[in-house]
DNA sequence: ATGAAAGCGCTAACAA
DNA sequence: TTGTTAGCGCTTTCAT
């Protein structure tokens, strides 16, 4: 392994102070001016034999990492990630040097309520993203909160430090949509599965319910619900569910869904019951902005994953600079991404 | 901001040297071993105090730094990482107490081709696992090849130090699946846009359109081959395209597709042609973890991206152990998911 | 305009 | 069994 070169050793190099080396190569000529000369014969040295700074040694001296870390939800063992948020976060971050690392807790400690991440148990990151969409385990939100830490909370609503989306608002508009196209009845399919370790529904579930109840009432119809938990249920169960219930129902013109992956049962069971899609049954989702491409076109009320992505790094980045601050929530709306399946009923 | 407790704090506070502490909380009692009486006394102090190691002052000192980068590629500005190969990836780190730093190029320098992403500019990690599913800017392989840290890629085949999985064997699989259920005229959904920045196209594209080929001609058939670059296509282009290609080909029974989004067009193509799925046409595709729960539930062969992400740690460890040593590739092979779209012609 | 030197928190070789 | 000490690579204050 090839040595790595260190400041000292251009130093040494050019036969000039390690002080000098690093006061050119940090542009810190500010104090005590550097002539350009020896300044450029520094860089030339430094890109000849290839230096790198080290980062921890950086840290050490200065007392801070450079780094944001990023505690991760799980569903079903498995981290919860959507890439727009990886990209808003990561993005965010590079624009102020800031890396990213990233923990869950591994499949094998799932059970372990000792268990930390790394950057739990060690210093090495100056922030916190918290991920809450669901399931992070309550010790790990303990330790994340004692760990003085400046922390950000990502898809949950609290009074200040974090980040989350207007649920409510999107449903309320979803439902108006669909209203305004001239349907009246407008079904809406629940999928309360998303619950955390302590058995709690993420906040969407009530907030989405509660804005489609809300634009269904303000416009004098009756609210529809289906309801059953995804998770629990095998395909063709879910099936089954959706088929008895479209034609138990006087069959509704228009649904709205907690979100998309759960359609498709209902879309298979449209189908076997014969419907054609959008024209006897229109149907608007919730969805990531995978949905975009997804497999299953449906008009969705996009989360946006990336600006949350943004928004929370910057909140971050506040804390940072004061630490003892608290920063105001950032609520952020949904995006409409028509892709056709909203049409007027019968039409 | 409460300091940090060091060390040196716990030594002072107890009188005893930093040495011991040290010696102590690292387990590192083997020289020299130290009475059970002050090791518990100074584990009792760093739990009080809240001693939490600093990971930098101890990078700078043992000279690694228990950290593997991800360099990702991207999909359209979006990087691309699967959940599985995170996790598998994450997982197998955290076994060794190696923690997990990403990287990417951002957004805003995606025209840059100078940038090069913190870990590259910046000594920070022991290892490097580069994901080059397609679309790594060639100038970041370049560098991560100079880099001359220990690096393992994923998805791609080369002579050494890389995990990928076996296309084309499992595209003959799948294919024979399909004769074996009886089909005779079995067409391949190919959907060659993932282009590297090379503009060249990832080694999968190729083995999955051999294997189905080898499977043919094997059972004398004659391969029958749907090809379009979907990226380019607006989803409405796509699905006339489908629907124009399942009139005039004497429409094919069965169908495998290079990978599970790209079906989108040509099942709703097919539904507006009145084809019951799968009664009509039999339909398997390769896809990602992902595609187990997905919208569209088609039969699929799956990408083992957990394992991917597992053998490339275990792969990346030995690298590190052994920096000149070349490890022999991890060919994995995936795994057949049946969701029931592949059955019998006209039955 | 540059050098000298201290010290960040930690580990490990050497002493006692 | 414990203490002492050097030093990792870097930044920064203070001299010059």
């Amino acid at each position: 392994m090839a040595a790595k070169t260190t400041l000292t050793e251009i130093a040494r190099h050019l036969d000039v102070n390690v002080g000098t080396v690093s006061r050119v190569l940090n542009d810190k000529a500010a104090q005590g001016r550097i002539s350009d000369e020896l300044a450029e014969r520094v860089r030339r040295a430094a890109r000849k034999l290839g230096y790198v700074p080290n980062a921890s040694a950086r840290a050490t001296r200065t007392g801070h990492f450079n780094c944001a870390a990023l505690l991760l939800s799980t569903i079903a063992g498995r981290s919860y990630l959507p890439h727009g948020l990886l990209d808003g976060l990561h993005d965010g971050l590079a624009r102020h040097n800031l890396h990213l690392t990233i923990a869950k807790v591994p499949d094998s400690e799932l059970n372990n309520p000792e268990y930390l991440p790394k950057f739990l148990r060690t210093l090495m990151a100056d922030g916190l993203l918290i991920n809450y969409t669901n399931n992070l385990p309550p010790h790990l939100v303990e330790a994340a909160r004692h760990g003085r830490i400046p922390a950000v909370w990502i898809n949950t609503i609290r009074p200040a430090d974090c980040v989350y989306t207007d649920s409510r608002a999107a449903a309320v508009r979803a439902t108006e949509h669909l209203i305004n196209l001239g349907h009246r009845r407008i079904a809406y399919l629940d999928a309360g599965w998303i619950r955390d370790s302590n058995g709690e529904l993420h906040y969407s579930v009530g907030d989405r319910l509660a804005g489609y109840r809300q634009a269904m009432n303000a416009a004098g119809m009756a609210p529809i619900e289906l309801r059953y938990e995804i998770g629990k249920l095998s395909f063709n169960d879910e099936i089954q569910r959706a088929r008895a219930w479209i034609r138990q129902h006087n069959r509704p013109t228009a649904l709205l869904c907690y979100w998309h992956n759960a359609l498709a049962g209902l879309v298979r069971a449209a189908w076997l019951e014969g419907l054609r899609l959008p024209r006897d049954l229109s149907i608007a989702t919730f969805g990531g902005e995978a949905a975009r491409g997804s497999a299953l076109r449906v008009s969705t009320m996009v989360e946006p994953e990336y600006e949350v992505g943004r928004h929370a790094t910057e909140v971050l980045l506040r804390k940072m600079a004061k630490p003892r601050s608290k920063q105001p929530p950032r609520v952020l709306g949904f995006a409409w991404h028509d892709q056709g399946t909203c049409v007027p009923p019968n039409g």
